[in-house]
DNA sequence: GTAAGTCTCCAAAACGATTTGCACAATGGA
DNA sequence: TCCATTGTGCAAATCGTTTTGGAGACTTAC
């Protein structure tokens, strides 16, 4: 995290020292502060003086210290995107839609990727403390920790994405509608004539999860098991290699995984198991990653806007967030969208 | 990108100004010399002044402002990554590999997803040149401006991952192998029988699409046609179906692509032309995104090492742009690795 | 009793921009 | 001739830190 200047090892080229604006108001003959209002244009310069400047900018290369001018401006044009994961598809794209609404504004996103890890958060919510983003899209994978976003979320810009908090009042919120979501595959699956279900969640405390989850039961009417997964693969494995094992008469014939992933560990056990889908069990997942269309069987699921979430979410935020103002309370619900594929289907008698 | 103080909508609430370190020192009753040295420890303070001087700072919730920090200290301990699509599976996982290694340095990442739009590029480029990262690894996806690259590399810290461009001398690079990998996929083919190739390959230009191409070529030993596409699922389709189309007298029964996406594309153009894969024609693809094991066919494919792609460029970057140097050329190269799957097949007779 | 260390702490100078108040000259009109 | 106006550019303060070089008060040692 130092450097030691003179500890330089043989043969290393060190950065040469880039001009400063005083550098160029010396080579041009003038104040630093003409240099300036040449380049920002904020007050009228002699033309003659200012193409004098320009040519000596160019000739030296000067491009303005960011870091000098976001000192003395107070704020960085730098949001923060605090995602669990990026190398699940979810999150890459919303956190796509994410950079491009920052980018639009005129805003660079600096990546906070968390592998589910507290301490790795807690550093990075550190970077909104420390003034260096002037705000941060929250798109938590697990239950956070309520008590350091609360004392956050009064007094610095932050979006919640994809991920409400529980008992977390006056946030701005933008989500896809998870429980209209559940309602959609109860419907389906009931209409196909399904009555058992066993539903695989997302760890507890996570709004998203048990809005789909109730939106489900809600729909289904039948008789539903919940278990309690992480949204990975390979809970969504472990969970039904358990149910089947311990299984006695309740025989479900309908599985809804929280998500994709999930439902392709289920689809994986259910295959260990010697079951077939969807001819002895119906499976469905959530999100529609890529993956969703072109496995197979083809996976049944809700299309979850993931990049409209995290562009949504972006681009409200920083309606408040560029004039240093905390967003008040509010909430965006995107739409979801059921697709049916080869994954569901009439239960075997 | 500017504020108006005074224009503030009612019921907005604006980001209380944070305490900086001269409220701290006063309040504490002290100078800011001695709040700085309680804080970094880099010279002692009486134990009863330093515990007054904490309480304070926990009492005003008072962190440093890293921008002043940065500014003072000479370097941002940011870096940038540069790529073209987050939302491609293969750089989400770069991009994993590079956010830990930043991580586990002590740095944050900046996400620079360019689209291919070389407007967009340049602006994130210019973050190096206003020294707000202090360093950046360069992912390109399409054969980037070796003049605004050339320029660049030898003032700043830059590496180059997965991508090195042609004609660039003294880069550092890290990539995987893509030559062994076009060969792995020549033997495959070879052995399998086929003698008659349809290469999809990179956008020109690219070292990387060429060494596949050559190290391909090179082990097959049959005949190849060359078509040029761009990486994306619909120029492998295209291309594809433009081949079926003209195709005359020569028929080929194995198709390299030169990504998985691509090799998706090209298998659905020929089931749309009634043709089965592998039954009638092999196709393999590369990269190894998670969809290849899942869809159907499992497709065979080279497995590339995004992540330690990602991580080895960003760490080996680091090293030198932490100590504020250029790094000096050189070259890792990431070993690859054959995945047979269901995709290719003996050549009907 | 004085010289040489220790402990503590502070003042001031960076870092590199932007912003604001003024000074000075030239111009125009009465 | 005098005043007001416009055009042009600079000096100095500011943003919030860190880093030096001392200063002053005590000890300790001879």
């Amino acid at each position: 995290m130092t450097r030691d200047p003179g500890g330089t090892p043989p043969g290393w080229r060190s950065v040469r020292k880039p001009a400063s604006i005083k550098d160029v108001a010396a080579a041009a003959d003038v104040s630093p502060t003409t240099v300036s209002h040449v380049l920002s244009g904020r007050r009228p310069v002699a033309e003659e003086t200012a193409a004098r400047v320009r040519s000596v900018v160019n000739r030296l290369g000067y491009v303005p210290a960011s870091l000098a001018r976001s000192l003395q401006a107070g704020f960085t044009s730098v949001v923060g995107l605090l995602i669990p994961d990026i190398s699940n598809a979810f999150f890459a794209d919303l956190a796509k839609g994410a950079e491009d609404a920052a980018h639009d504004l005129g805003y660079s996103l600096i990546l906070c990727n968390t592998e589910f890890d507290p301490e790795r958060e807690d550093r990075y919510l550190g970077m909104i403390r420390s003034r260096f983003i002037d705000g941060m899209v929250y798109a938590a994978g697990s239950p956070p920790s309520r008590q350091r976003l609360e004392a956050l979320l009064g007094s610095f810009p932050i979006a919640l994405a994809d991920e409400e908090v529980e008992g977390l009042e006056g946030a701005l919120i933008a989500t896809a509608d998870h429980e209209a979501g559940g309602r959609f595959v109860g419907n389906h699956l009931r209409e196909l004539g399904h009555r058992r279900a066993l539903a695989l969640t997302g760890p507890r405390g996570l709004k998203s999860s048990t809005a789909r989850a109730s939106g489900f039961r809600q729909a289904f009417r039948g008789d539903v098991v919940e278990r309690i997964g992480d949204f990975k693969e390979s809970s969504g494995h472990r969970l039904v290699a358990e149910f089947l094992a311990e299984q006695r008469n309740l025989d479900a014939t309908a599985i809804f995984a929280a998500n994709d992933l999930m439902a392709f560990g289920a689809i994986a056990a259910l295959r260990e198991a010697g079951l077939a889908v969807p001819r002895d069990v119906s499976v469905v997942g959530f999100d529609d990653i890529r993956v969703a269309s072109l496995s197979s069987p083809a996976l049944t699921t809700v299309r979850q806007p993931a990049y409209d979430v995290g562009r949504t979410a972006t681009a409200q935020l920083l309606q408040y967030a560029a004039r240093g103002a905390v967003p008040p309370a509010s909430r965006h619900t995107l739409p979801v969208e059921l697709q049916v594929r080869d994954s569901t289907a009439q239960p075997a008698r």
